[in-house]
Formats: structure tokens, C-alpha cells, sequence
DNA sequence: GTATAATATGTAGCGTGCTACGTGTAGCGT
DNA sequence: ACGCTACACGTAGCACGCTACATATTATAC
């Protein structure tokens, strides 16, 4: 039936959607969405390292002017704090402030949560298999011109 | 290292925006983007069938106003049109202009090209195993109240 | 030293998604 | 007929993603 035909792009589309609207409203009450929270965990796991806002830019893989706005967010919630370099004043490091630091408990709680629910009724090898595949759908995205002379 | 660890749910983010960004920049050329094709496709598929907005909501799985922007757009350059039903006034039918039915040859080139891309490498078994796990992550987004009551 | 290119960040404007709330129509109970 | 609920659609306002353009700093070439 439709099953063979449902293409893996309109898939992806469909789970990220919901997924994000799931996300944000667990996290409602809490005045957090899902992208500040991916930004928060990235400070979180440098621990005393600085990094710059072209090192978040890689790491979310989303265009600087969204760091921009999400940086912007998190700084008037006092999460996190940023300024430029001494050596190089044209990078602008970032780093989480005590109560950004702090946040990060219940942050991980939801992440847990999530990834649970998303994941229900996959055993390990099912979960394994899922994410070596999304994978290399992932390179292929990044990597993969199609086509496309440049 | 960090592969066993990178959660299924930042994979996703990464890949859809990733996929969404190459898209629309190869759509860009022709003013369309990847959501206004996923609508013109359903209307496509319909038929001589009249779809209500709120069809489109259930098959897009977005919001209705999320339909609404969507469809403005779309009628501002006259792929598709709309009217309220003479039967239920509160339902607003949709369909397609025969402009907008026009432009599917290009719509569906482009749907071939980046479902190709996206799975790159990976064999028919591959791909049939990563619909069918993607397909439970869906249906777990989609059902599981995760805690919530309702 | 001065011009040029490369790099990092900022701003403007838009599309797409959401929630919350408002409006109009249909259906139902009384 | 009246009120109430349910349903479909609309609007407001925001978060987040993008491209295109602008600015400031550094590096490089001459």
C-alpha cells in the first residue's frame, strides 16, 4: 500500500516537527525550548572552556544568525553570559553563568525523557541500528551536493 | 566515543534542518519551499477531490494556522485557490489552480533527486529497515503522552 | 604602510512552526 | 427560539530557521 512509498524526507519532516512541539511544551513551564536547551548542553559539556559562537554555529549546525537570536534569548534570562576575545576581538566567547549551570539538572531529566519516548518499543539493537543509519543519512546531507555543481 | 551517545533526538534536529536548508535552497530559484511542495503534493494526489484546510492540517500534521500561512501564500501566487463549502460554511475547500498543477513536474523531479541524496549509499534493505524504524519513532511521537495526563 | 581578502559577528526581512485567543457556523438540549 | 457546546477558520505575537547584506577585526600581499 502507501507504506513502501512514504518517502524518508516527508518522514523526517513529520517526526521533527512533532517532536519539537512535544519538546516545547514539557518545557513551556519553564520558560526553555528545545534549541536552548541543545545550546545550553553544548556550554554545559565544555565545562571551563569558552567556546565561540562559530564553535556553537558548528556544533547546532544552523546558520549564525540563529546562535545570534538564541545566545540573545539566553543572556536576558541570565543563563548565560558572552564577550569578545582579548586575543581576537572579532570572536565573541560564551559560557554559562551559576544559574545556567544549574538549570542544567532538569534539563538533563527532560532530555532523558525524550529520548525515552521516542525511542519506546525499540530494544538496544533496534536503537543502535537506528542511529548508525540516521547517520549516514546525516552525511549525506551535509557532505552530498546532488547534483548540484556547487 | 561520543557516537554511542549522540541521542536519537539531536540527530533528528540536525537532519531535518540540514535537509530542509538544501532543499529550499534548490527550490529557491523557483519561489517555492519545502513546505508549500508537501502541501501541493497532497493536493495533487487528491484528485478531482476538494480537501477541507483541516485535511491538510491532518496530513501536514501542523497547526491550522501554521495551513493558513501556508495556504495565503500559496493563493497570493495563484497555485492554488479556495472557497467555503455551500453545505458547512465553516469548511474552506482548497485546490489547485491549473498553474499550480503545472508546476508538479518540477516539484516531483526535485522530491526524486532529494530522496535519492538523503539515502546515498544505503541498499534497498537499508532503506526499508530505516522507513520501517523511523515509521515506531513516529508513532511514538505521535500517541505516547510521556507522563502527560492529556 | 596600505590595499585586499578572510573571518566573526550583527541586522533586516522573510517563511514556517507554535500557543492563545477571537469569530462564525452547525448541532443539540431545553 | 434560546443557550451551549463543538468545530473550522482567522489573527496576534513569538521562537527559530534561513539568505543577503553590513561591520569590525585579523591576516596577507604588495
Amino acid at each position: 500500500m502507501s507504506a513502501e512509498g512514504e518517502p524518508i524526507g516527508y518522514l523526517l519532516a513529520r517526526i521533527h516537527s512533532n517532536m519539537d512541539r512535544r519538546a516545547n511544551n514539557t518545557l513551556k513551564a519553564s520558560g526553555m525550548t528545545f534549541s536552548q536547551m541543545r545550546l545550553l548542553h553544548f556550554l554545559f559539556k565544555q565545562g571551563e572552556a569558552t567556546p565561540s559562537q562559530k564553535d556553537i554555529e558548528d556544533f547546532l549546525q544552523v546558520s549564525h544568525p540563529t546562535v545570534v537570536g538564541l545566545i540573545q534569548r539566553l543572556e536576558a534570562k541570565e543563563l548565560v553570559r558572552s564577550g569578545f576575545d582579548q586575543q581576537d576581538r572579532r570572536v565573541k566567547s560564551v559560557y554559562l553563568t551559576e544559574a545556567g549551570r544549574g538549570f542544567m539538572s532538569a534539563v538533563y531529566e527532560h532530555h532523558e525523557q525524550m529520548e525515552q519516548a521516542l525511542t519506546a518499543g525499540l530494544d538496544a539493537a533496534e536503537v543502535a541500528a537506528l542511529r548508525a543509519l540516521l547517520r549516514r543519512v546525516l552525511n549525506n546531507v551535509l557532505n552530498d551536493d546532488g547534483g548540484k555543481p556547487c
